[in-house]
DNA sequence: TTCGTTAGTTCCGAAGTTCCGAACTATGGG
DNA sequence: CCCATAGTTCGGAACTTCGGAACTAACGAA
């Protein structure tokens, strides 16, 4: 179990951000990762939705937003601990993040198909 | 060769819309569209930088950034132009494609290894 | 019309990626 | 030490992507 490798915010790419996030299973994580005051136990994001995500799916998830940039993760004894690093990302692509995780909630309000609406 | 789909504004899905635009290629074909008074012909971007990307895979790109609702095509003649649907995709997911178009200028921009600039 | 050229699409195999169960590692408590 | 919990790694099946070759469509020239 090698230690977490986190990408310099220098080296962060804006095609690893999207391709992260254009899985809406990991975008979901990591809006709760924020929504829940930055801070998150891998195992409690293990039911999003409806959806029973496997722990080796979870575990290659958190990877994919950590090596992405998005996430920082630190082992807290036997836990992991993400918090996100919006302030960098933001600071380098402004405007990126709140732009996607806003799409992704316009789309879940606003859908055509909304039976009471 | 069955005519061009394009999916509804209302169908376009802000997952579809990342997953284009995560692939370097499609994101400059994309900007290049824009850039270059939102028509162009296909030939016209097949080299993009200093890579020329075969036949095949151009048509599957223009596929890609179609079905998720980036661009319109329409044939002319033997040709095919493309503008972009920017201003739908405004409406419905506002400031996401500024913000995505603006990360890859400043990464582009923002590289620690650019030789010439 | 037929031939030739140009522009793009489709087919299909090779290469790569993702998913997820099983086995594994690491930490903490009895 | 042994067990439980939290997460990682391995490996194979399923899926996706890449790109060359063959194909189709539109146009112009003869």
């Amino acid at each position: 179990m090698r230690p977490f490798v986190h990408p310099a915010i220098e080296d962060v790419q804006p095609e690893a951000i999207l391709h992260a996030l254009s899985d809406p299973n990991r975008a979901a994580i990591f809006a709760k990762i924020m929504t829940a005051g930055c801070v998150e136990a891998c195992s409690a994001v293990s039911a999003l939705g409806d959806r029973v995500i496997p722990k080796s799916s979870l575990s290659t998830h958190f990877k994919v937003l950590r090596e992405a940039g998005l996430i920082r993760s630190e082992r807290h004894g036997v836990e992991m601990r993400n918090h996100s690093r919006w302030d960098e990302v933001e600071a380098r692509f402004p405007g990126l993040l709140a732009a996607i995780i806003n799409a992704y909630a316009a789309e879940a309000g606003a859908g055509p198909c909304r039976s009471g609406a």
